[in-house]
RNA sequence: GCGCCAGUAGCUCAGCUGGAUAGAGCGUCGGCCUCCGGAGCCGAAGGUCCCGCGUUCGAAUCGCGGCUGGCGCACCA
């Protein structure tokens, strides 16, 4: 048991004594200053009111009450309005890395999920072209995500569905039509909403090569097909490129040959929420509170399909039936027009469904600067920067680090000239030029850096404030990791990692290790530096290199 | 018009789910550098946390009302 973990219970029993009710949240956090010690609580300021008494009182019947084991705390403060300081004994302080030795690579990990099941859906990009760097966003942050409830113990599954059933392909199919029509001289348009791009021409090139039998293109279903097939390939090694992975590749196609759309739409029906209008079925999503209610199946002149929407609430039941109690959708902020109305349509099935289901995790817009100017993105014009140009450009990992460096839902501007530059202002080359910084170390000493686990070293040699700080920081990454996860922030542990890299940076600045008296306790430290630094940069699927 | 998101140092952004004196990088200014990698190091200045009201012992953080910017409001997806 940790520290943290100790006082904290050690707390909890005590309010209990002092008549608290039962299952206070006991907040125990590391303050920014140290002269207020190495633990905090606020207990006795979030008692005040249910217990009627001065802040300051029930904090000193609380340090009075407090049953704490020996050699664990040197001295416990009341300060402020009520805050109760925690000094911990020195030796407790190191005493964090051994352990974070021990548990080497899996340091950091947690098992609060249980195992539980948990679905991350990302990227999801119709099957109409390449992917844009704002994909590359949604990879980055969806892959973060899952690895982070991997990290805290949930059972994910990575899935990717493509809308490859809508009007949209419709439009990919003719206008790859029209670009066979041109390759034989025909003149003839790109329809109207059809796409542009240099790869259509590329598709029908291929086309007409590997089908002999329809030179000109005139079997529209097979075009479909050998386009769709075409831009999934592509779209594929672009996430290879990138290094995600997905574990099912879900087809909205299958939902209607499945006949999971029609049996959706009849459970609608059943459960009462529908009813028709203007020749069209519609369902009454104000009922669940949307602002009008929505069609959810074409009238006979539209052509008598279902809306985009069907489908989708149909996906999502096969989520839920697969098992999923949770599930995380990871989509960019234009689309938050449908998080309602899934929502609501799950809702209207009264199958049980909770009303949070899914959850989403929006994301902002990217524009790419180069060289002080903005690089334009225009899927249907063709000019078009897609992730693949960009990871070719910078580097995978500056790429991957960049997209999460950030909240999700702010507007982000990826700047190509700094996430190549070798130097300090680059964040990603600053984080892993301190892991490197310590692997040298042990490359100049000849040591193996996976060897030894601190155990009969003198770790009270360490007692520089910068020795002291680095050890806390290290001690708190496991509860960072819990936080970023519960609030599915990748980009806290890109702010955590630089934070640790700059008292890393600053302690290998002012402090020698090999050949000073505290070489072995000093090694220890550079270890456990490295080591977490590589768990945060894994999690977030970079490389921690050894040497830059 | 309605909905969602954002507004924090000159610039780019953090701010641990309501805590103590709001932080970092860049830029600016002033010092320093024979070293396990100088691709440097140390320090300083710099704030109406968009505005107002409210809740609270305590608000950048929560609520309400504004202002500014982005996105969305189809029988498109």
């Amino acid at each position: 048991m940790t520290a943290l973990e100790t006082i904290r219970a050690a707390l909890a029993h005590a309010a209990s004594r002092l008549g608290a009710p039962p299952g206070v949240d006991v907040a125990l956090e590391r303050p920014r200053d140290p002269t207020h010690g190495d633990l905090a609580t606020n207990l006795a300021l979030a008692l005040a009111k249910t217990l009627g008494q001065k802040p300051r009182a029930i904090a000193e019947r609380l340090v009075a009450t407090i049953e704490l084991p020996r050699g664990l705390v040197r001295k416990t403060e009341i300060a402020g309005p009520g805050f109760i300081n925690f000094f911990l004994e020195t030796a407790e302080v190191v005493g964090a890395l051994p352990t974070i030795l021990a548990a080497g690579a899996a340091y950091g990990r947690a098992a609060v999920g249980n195992r539980r099941p948990v679905n991350v859906e990302f990227v999801s990009a119709n099957p109409t072209g390449p992917l844009h760097v704002g994909h590359g966003r949604q990879a980055a942050l969806g892959d973060a995500i899952a690895a982070l409830l991997e990290w805290t113990g949930w059972k994910v599954t990575r899935e990717f569905y493509y809308n490859d059933g809508g009007g949209q392909i419709a439009n990919l199919a003719r206008s790859v039509q029209a670009r066979i029509a041109q390759l034989s001289g025909k003149s003839v348009d790109i329809p109207e909403g059809g796409y542009h791009g240099e790869y259509i021409r590329e598709i029908a090139e291929r086309y007409v090569a590997a089908h002999k039998e329809d030179p000109a293109g005139k079997n529209l279903d097979t075009v479909r097909r050998f386009a769709v097939d075409a831009l999934r390939e592509e779209q594929d090694r672009d996430l290879q490129a990138f290094g995600v992975r997905f574990d099912v590749y879900a087809l909205e196609s299958a939902l209607y040959t499945s006949g999971k759309v029609d049996e959706t739409e009849a459970r609608l029906v059943a459960a009462g929420h529908t009813y028709e209008k203007d020749g069209a079925r519609w369902l009454r999503t104000t009922d669940f509170g949307d602002d009008k209610d929505r069609v959810m199946r074409k009238s006979a002149e539209k052509g008598g399909d279902y809306t985009y929407f069907v489908p989708d609430v149909a996906y999502h039941v096969t989520k839920w039936e697969r098992g999923f109690s949770r599930a995380i959708n990871v989509q960019g902020a234009d689309h938050h027009g449908t998080v309602r109305r899934v929502r609501v349509g799950l809702q209207a099935l009264e199958m049980g469904i909770p009303e949070g289901y899914p959850e989403y995790v929006l994301h902002q817009m990217v524009t790419v600067m180069k060289g002080g100017e903005e690089v334009k993105i225009s899927k249907r014009a063709g000019s078009y920067m897609t992730i693949r140009d960009l990871v070719d450009e910078v580097g995978r990992d500056a790429v991957r680090y960049f997209f999460l460096m950030r909240k999700s839902d702010t507007h982000f501007v990826f700047d190509v000239d700094l996430a190549k530059s070798q130097t300090e202002e680059n964040p990603v080359f600053y984080v892993q030029m301190a892991h490197a910084r310590m692997s040298g170390i042990f490359r100049v000493a000849s040591r193996e850096p996976d060897s030894g686990t601190g155990a009969g070293v003198d770790l009270a040699l360490l007692t520089q404030p910068e020795e002291i700080e680095l050890v806390k920081e290290l001690a708190d990454f496991p509860e960072m990791v819990q936080r970023a996860a519960a609030a599915l922030e990748p980009n806290r542990i890109t702010t955590y990692l630089e934070g640790l890299a700059r008292l890393a940076h600053a302690w290998y600045h002012k402090y020698r290790v090999l050949g000073e008296p505290e070489e072995a306790a000093r090694l220890v430290l550079a270890r456990a530096v490295q080591q977490v630094l590589a768990n945060g940069l894994s999690l977030l699927g970079i490389r921690a290199p050894e040497r830059m």
